[in-house]
DNA sequence: CTACATGCAAAGGCTTTGCATTGTG
DNA sequence: CACAATGCAAAGCCTTTGCATGTAG
């Protein structure tokens, strides 16, 4: 039940959404991608599979998805949003992003929640989600720039 | 030279800038905004100090200043981005977002940078930037809803 | 069988661009 | 005085909506 293989069916079935085959496609094509894709970049690789699908049902599902926290958001420098396959964890998302390949890398284990008992505890309130994107170059990224 | 009132006069020329009435404006009314804006909000604001302001001017500086990291974007729960003032303390931008009233608490001191030690130290690459949006109630709002 | 999902076409609305004019340094 | 900034109008493009049709549960 990595990335790569997720129990999909449950996470629709959780999300009370059907489980279509555009719908699980769109899915499958996230989670293999190892990095972020707009909409459009979504709906080209959809039409291989399904020649009449179409752009609205695309943004409909993302809107979904990410609603329910199976995928999420990045801000692109072109400030436009591209989405990513994320698998919940604790409603915690955080990632590497490389801004010139795209490779989005999980960052497995951070220090975020310590810092928001801290926020809490000095400033009161109530923090129900974060978004933590580290925008940088990847090893091999940096290999190429630097070579 | 709080966040109440920063050299703008050097901010700009730092950025290459030139320093015009309605650029300074965008920048003190960001500046004295507890929360984020969004580009019409702002827009709307400027329209009562200059009539004529076009809402392209906006955008135009907008961009700019976020370019120059003056300030930055958050991901509003419709989709859109908005924007608020953040002055640069190596390139670390942190905040708490009250999604109830808007409010951008500064998040003076927190963990991530430890982080992005361990991460490099443990994939290679570089970071370049990041974002830490935090999203919840603050200790107002919260108190509001369960009162 | 009923409610949700999708296609298609069109509308909507946010952003950007071009160009003439104004203003800063 | 040269170049950046702005206003205005228009174009552009991403995203959403309406409605009829198809489909999952």
């Amino acid at each position: 039940m990595n990335r790569h293989n997720p129990d999909f069916s449950s996470i629709l079935k959780e999300l009370g959404l059907k489980e279509t085959p555009k719908r699980r496609a769109i899915l499958e094509i996230l989670a293999a991608e190892p990095g972020f894709l707009s909409p459009e970049e979504l709906w080209r690789t959809l039409k291989a599979r399904f020649a009449t699908i179409g752009l609205p049902t695309v943004y409909r599902n993302l809107g979904e998805l990410a609603d329910g926290g199976v995928i999420s958001t990045i801000i692109h420098p072109n400030r436009h949003l591209y989405y990513y396959f994320c698998t919940r964890v604790n409603g915690h998302h955080h990632h590497f992003i490389c801004t010139s390949c795209r490779r989005v890398e999980d960052i497995p284990e951070c220090s975020v929640s310590a810092m928001e008992g801290e926020i809490i505890a000095r400033n009161g309130g109530a923090i129900t989600s974060h978004i933590v994107q580290l925008n940088g170059l990847c090893s091999d990224c940096l290999a190429g720039v630097t070579e």
